[in-house]
DNA sequence: GTTGCCAACATTGTCGACAATCATGGCGAC
DNA sequence: GTCGCCATGATTGTCGACAATGTTGGCAAC
């Protein structure tokens, strides 16, 4: 049987601690390496990745309860299968806690976080102009994170960062056609201006309109082959 | 040392699983015979339950990513501890994600899930005259259980149900003070004649000014000694 | 040809032993 | 008397071996 982990089992003698193996694992499953209903060998991983199966053991454990991994008993573990159902699910989930994140920005937000916003939004303006399509979706996760650590709601962002380590099982391609900038951008500065202005409830509500725009061009683009999640 | 598990450790001959391990911790924390910020020792706890090392350290692995346990590297767990801070997140994010689950009960709700729902809440009309506290709790329980079922919503199921994992640290003391009961019932009628109405949006906001209200009561009641998430 | 049983194999689950790491307390130097 | 170092002990991390379990394939009976 070939490795499962073709060119990544880079540095074969280098020992790794569990969460290095659950974050090899998890990439793989990102990259299709790993297909869905695939099943992981505890035994092959451990020779693999050059450690033991205690290791395999506990990086397991951390997969399965993130959902990435399905344990059926003694027949060990199988890589999940998403459906477009779930993927809707997802979106859906996040609109609220991202509504309820923005909302908690609203209210919290200072000056210095005021600078942060404004900040980023002069640059998504600057590649809206030059057409940086990648550079403006990193700004779009950045633009995210900002408001995460503005709402400082360690709960909610616990299960954002769960549903993000689910989306991993997408493809990460960028979803941002043309058009779709000028969209987004308008979408994140609502978003910023209600924040700013300390409005709570249209914080909520262009959060959550926001994601339901992605949502939208999701599905529209993907259909079966769901893509991007990453860009919203 | 005396055993940590002080009457727990029933049927002292009986293997469990790693899950009931899991469960069994669980309840220790939730009833406070372990307090905040102790230290469980594997090998101590493989000794009073029973069993060995290995199962232990894969209960932890569960109850870890639950955030129940907190690892410090080498030297083993603690149980998390908890402010009343995290109350109020926990909360709030509760009235996010189930007025998601209740605007998606809305959409798909149908004769038979509209006989359930008019069922619980002819029972709860029956607690309030005769004043039935515990029962209504129960009923409270099976409401917001039965609309999550109606809502069909995986996603946001589990996201709710590792919030309710946490909410085991919090003692369960009813929070039904005279009074309440009825304020409470109000609520659960408007959440339901929404949902059987298929109006998503005042399913949304019923089931989130609810829990609002929950909120307001517990942390009136509670102040530091923060009490019963359970009676919602 | 089909069905049912049995044996061999593959894989997970369990367990104890050893190694690595960290905290604690004693001892001596200053 | 206090500070710093070192030895000791306690606990977690790692590893390999064995037991339990489920699966697969072959063989025989019908």
């Amino acid at each position: 049987m070939a490795t499962i982990f073709h060119g990544l089992a880079d540095d074969p003698a280098r020992a790794r601690s569990a969460s290095d193996i659950a974050e090899h694992i998890r990439r793989a499953i990102a990259s299709g390496d790993l297909a869905p209903n695939e099943r992981l060998v505890e035994q092959d991983l451990a020779r693999d990745l050059n450690t033991n199966r205690s290791v395999i053991r506990t990086a397991f454990a951390h997969l399965e309860q993130q959902r990435l991994l399905v344990r059926e008993p003694n027949r060990g573990v199988r890589v999940r299968t998403y459906t477009a159902l779930e993927a809707v699910e997802i979106l859906e989930t996040r609109a609220a806690l991202e509504g309820l994140v923005a909302r908690c920005a609203a209210k919290r937000i200072d000056g210095e976080g005021e600078r942060a916003l404004r900040g980023i939004i002069g640059e998504m303006r600057a590649c809206r102009d030059s057409g940086d399509l990648l550079a403006y979706s990193q700004l779009n996760t950045r633009l995210h994170r900002t408001v995460l650590e503005i709402a400082n709601h360690e709960t909610a962002t616990m299960l954002l960062s769960s549903l993000q380590s689910q989306a991993v099982r997408y493809q990460f391609r960028t979803v941002l056609q043309p058009g779709r900038i000028a969209q987004s951008l308008g979408e994140h500065e609502a978003i910023v201006q209600a924040i700013v202005a300390h409005n709570e409830d249209d914080a909520e509500r262009t959060m959550r309109a926001h994601i339901g725009s992605v949502a939208q061009t999701v599905l529209a683009i993907g259909g079966k082959d769901l893509t991007a999640l990453k860009a919203i």
